[in-house]
DNA sequence: GAAATGGTTCGGCCAAGGCCGAAGCCTTGC
DNA sequence: GCAAGGCTTCGGCCTTGGCCGAACCATTTC
């Protein structure tokens, strides 16, 4: 089979420790510097470096040079999903040792974005509210979102394409629809998708949420808690 | 992070040539001995048995003894998704060499399964149609099935199940939904989720279609091809 | 019970590849 | 121009792990 060398290559790309630390920190969707990403995954520059070099050689990542520095960024949506799926599984077949959760992964476990949406109990909590709300509707493969829920997406400011592929010819007007993404540490889902994405977006523009150092995790402003309770009726995240 | 290196261990599972050979024969759903799993993968059996242990230890095969022949499988629907979303990015990074596509690729191109359902020009085909006569809409996101749709399926004996996932408190009917999963072959989407599971099986118990020999690769039968043009509109598949 | 067949375990060979120190390249800043 | 900092290339070390031959176990069949 032809294609089968190329999934052998990609899947071994992220099977090695240093790679796998590497597009885990990238799953934020930032871009950063082979410095930064071979102190996360606690390997040298120069080994780094030709990790990254084979990353952008399989196509996972993208550079883009500024100045002396080099920016790294996941290739694609499409790796983004991949890197979900591989954790999920991963998530599932290691329930072993729950022995020491540092503080990041407590901080990580509260609230992370993954990729494009957010996720850990505040992306689950989120998603959970809509549903009860009667804004969106969720089944293990797809969801929905109802009038009410377009209205308050609407109300936000959100920025949603309704428009639904057509065969040919054209687009039509159409149901928005969203993804939900299981999450790895809640194992219920989230919202990602378009909706996931816009959401996200909108949270950190109004300033409801905020990365916390250079990590995936994000906490919660005051401003955010008294929206979220307002807005979503979420209590305490 | 705690579960960098499950999620390493997860992906070089998948990364090795024979155990992505083996893998990739599992991905139509059946179960598959050792021996038979060794042929496809083009290594010895002692080979393969050790790397079977591999994937059963890490989650990703389970085993069932019958007799004097051990059946492998998937572990799971989320083992499936993975390996599609790898093969997804993969089929992106590797746009080399069409220079030589076998027969068995050029049947594994016209219709296979995936998991379990329909994928390959086929796949496409079906989605397609269902989209052009009003029965589903696809988004990139998810997908929803009209009433049309509803009525199609019910007329065909589809068992489908509508219920959507509310917070607490118990079910309640909702639309159907259904999740588009992008064709590697084809680079268009085709249809997923349970919806895509249950016309599958229906293809399949109708005699519409059949697998050739023992891969993933599927032929469309004299009757197929009449139900599908007198049913779906589709043309010389 | 002996032969056959599917499957696994053991041992040793070997190539692939990750790792880092050192050195080199290139851009920026003084 | 010179120094500094980000990054890569080179060379050599060393572990990991895939691979197969051979022997071993278990189930079925005659």
């Amino acid at each position: 089979m032809a294609s089968n060398a190329a999934f052998a290559e990609v899947a071994s790309l992220a099977g090695d420790p240093g790679r796998a630390g590497m597009l885990h920190a990238l799953m934020d969707g930032r871009a950063l510097t082979a410095t930064e990403l071979a102190g996360v995954a606690g390997i040298t520059p120069q080994t780094a470096s030709g990790h990254l070099a084979q990353l952008t050689a399989g196509g996972l990542v993208t550079v883009q040079q500024q100045g002396r520095h080099r920016y790294h960024r996941l290739a694609s949506p499409a790796v983004a999903r991949m890197l979900e799926s591989i954790m999920q599984v991963a998530a599932g077949s290691a329930p072993k040792r729950k022995a020491f959760v540092g503080p990041r992964d407590l901080a990580l476990r509260a609230a992370r974005t993954c990729y494009d949406h957010l996720a850990g109990h505040l992306g689950v909590a989120l998603a959970d509210a809509l549903v009860a709300n009667g804004q969106i509707e969720l089944s293990g493969d797809a969801g929905i979102v109802t009038g009410k829920g377009a209205a308050l997406f609407d109300r936000l400011g959100l920025e949603l394409d309704a428009n639904i592929h057509k065969n040919g010819s054209g687009k039509r007007k159409g149901r928005m629809l969203c993804r939900p993404c299981l999450d790895w540490s809640e194992r219920r889902p989230h919202l990602a998708g378009q909706v996931g994405r816009a959401l996200c977006r909108h949270c950190f523009t109004a300033g409801w949420i905020k990365h916390v150092d250079g990590t995936r995790a994000v906490a919660v402003t005051p401003k955010g808690q008294r929206n979220f309770r307002e807005i979503f009726r979420i209590e305490g995240v």
